[in-house]
DNA sequence: TGTATCTATGTCGTTTACGATATAAACTTG
DNA sequence: CAAGTTTATATCGTAAACGACATAGATACA
């Protein structure tokens, strides 16, 4: 094996990593008018399309760690734009409600992914370039993420 | 429009967000045993491939800017992979070089590329649509990366 | 030549990620 | 029912990312 593998355009990860980042990026302009963070605004779509759910499925649907979505939710919390409760069936767990101000945020960020699809329509990336990326980053992320749980079994 | 948009499973950027972190994670076990985190690992890729060129290059090769690149050479060179010198050329720049042990690390990490990949393999991710998609990508960052240059015109 | 501008790097503060660890509630099983 | 285990959440420490700002050297141009 030659050491061209070791070669940063000869891999797959980093153009993840870069596309990712660079995404993240794009989309501030529109996320600081609203003033979120892109995870920030990534729980704020799981809440606004469903209210009420535990800290534990928010975590599962994002694929992070209670570590990471704990402080996340803490600052969106202090922000205003939910409430968490405990649980009374089960006391570990913590019910994650939107706020009026929460709810009202959602009619601020409605126009946003119209608004990305126009920037990157404006790149020259189309519509079912987009949806076809969407298919297989799809079965990327099942693959890694049930590796992940084997991980966590053994 | 609907508010289909917000939801999660409609987005593009959740899922390169989510992909990007998952490989990441899955490196981590390969990275941990020659003792770097992924980016350290771009980092050190991209002096294997041209020793003793200046951060700016290097920052321009990952996409990054020098407040993050800065603190991760640091970093870098305490672990005594690498040397920072000061350009006589332009006393502005800094040279980045390998140490013997920087160049040493480059046999431990050869191995890992190709580990990776069956790993992909494993999980029914053929070299194929590696492939594809690293083209894919590389239009993206492309795309991407220039729009981020008009912002910094402006 | 002097002054304004640009460039390369760096520091600081905040927010993410995430491994390691802690804690309390729920469940399991002898 | 008691002891061990699992589950849901949280805290702490470290390393990235990155916006805002600082600084020194290089460049431009009046």
């Amino acid at each position: 094996m030659t050491d061209s593998q070791l070669k940063l355009k000869n891999q797959i990860c980093f153009p993840f990593y870069s596309v990712s980042r660079l995404i993240t990026k794009a989309y501030k302009p529109f996320l600081s008018k609203i003033g979120l963070t892109y995870p920030q605004y990534l729980v704020m779509m799981v809440l606004w399309e469903s209210d009420g759910i535990r800290i534990n499925e928010i975590k599962e649907k994002l694929f992070l760690d209670t570590n990471t979505v704990s402080p996340l939710l803490k600052r969106i919390e202090s922000m205003g734009l939910i409430n968490r409760i405990r649980s009374n069936e089960d006391e570990r767990s913590v019910i994650v409600t939107l706020t009026k101000k929460g709810k009202e945020l959602k009619e601020l960020a409605s126009p946003i992914p119209e608004q990305m699809l126009e920037g990157l329509a404006h790149e020259g990336i189309t519509v079912e370039e987009i949806s076809n990326l969407r298919n297989t980053l799809n079965n990327w992320i099942k693959a890694l993420s049930e590796n992940s749980s084997d991980n966590k079994i053994k």
